[in-house]
DNA sequence: CCTTGACATTCCAGTTACTGGAAGGTGTAA
DNA sequence: TTACACCTTCCAGTAACTGGAATGTCAAGG
């Protein structure tokens, strides 16, 4: 099959799919006696596991180190669980870090909100709500 | 005063105040005699607004449009105020998507967790359950 | 036969917000 | 004098692509 049809097949773009080729995390294709890449079936599962892995957002570093622990068998399933531990963690992180920013946002757009709208940037501004905003905290 | 004391008054490295200089986001400083930079007290409060506005997550682009309506008064605040609203939906949004990847995280490390410890990747694998994630949403 | 359009190829550059490092200059203290 | 900590500029790299240029291939339509 030609990148194309791989691409539709997978939702990849054809050019994400030569850049992950140009980076090692898909083979080299064999190509058409015109130099398109010609794909097997196979190639189809290695990329919707990419695409998967990578919509639970892991990145393409951890994303070839599962790769390598497939299709290699290098690795041990441990590896890769111990990897969800450790996203698990950095989401919790990130979700926290989220409601914070998202309570500070809210109070500042509330008291920048009484201010009289047309008001220019000086003091009773919603610029020095957002510079004098870590003296609150 | 010198870059490095910049940096220690605003915890911002010398080689990041560089960098907004050079992307105009920071004017460019009077020279010593010896071409250090030497700054005045002012570009403190500029660059804590940075500092600040960059940790409520706005990007460079977002703090480059804030710092014009402030110094230039080009822009009145509601447009300082119209970025929060949208920054507020993008942080819920974002907050969305990581609970619904923790829970799926969460079901296939659980699934993963009750196979066989010690299993090479083959269907009774987590990489399976990572491929074949789509199909059970 | 020619042209048009949709494919394909490679390679270079740009994105964001910095960071690291090289190669060299300056200032102070022992 | 020499060590050390500053400073300078410039180049390159990060992550994960994406855009675009210049060029090649193939099938269909006029």
């Amino acid at each position: 099959m030609f990148i194309h049809e791989l691409a539709q097949l997978t939702g990849v773009s054809a050019k994400t799919i030569r850049y992950y080729e140009s980076i090692g995390l898909l083979p080299k294709p064999e190509r058409a006696e015109n130099n398109y890449r010609q794909y097997s079936e196979a190639i189809v599962e290695r990329l919707r596991f990419i695409v998967s892995a990578r919509s639970l957002g892991f990145n393409l570093s951890d994303v070839r180190e599962f790769l390598e622990a497939r299709y290699e068998g290098t690795l041990p399933c441990k590896r890769v669980l111990d990897s969800f531990d450790q996203r698990i963690l950095e989401i919790d992180k990130r979700i926290a870090d989220l409601l914070v920013l998202r309570e500070t946002i809210s109070r500042i757009r509330a008291d920048g909100e009484a201010l009289p709208p047309d008001k220019k940037c000086d003091e009773q501004c919603v610029c020095y709500l957002i510079e004098h905003e870590k003296e609150k905290i």
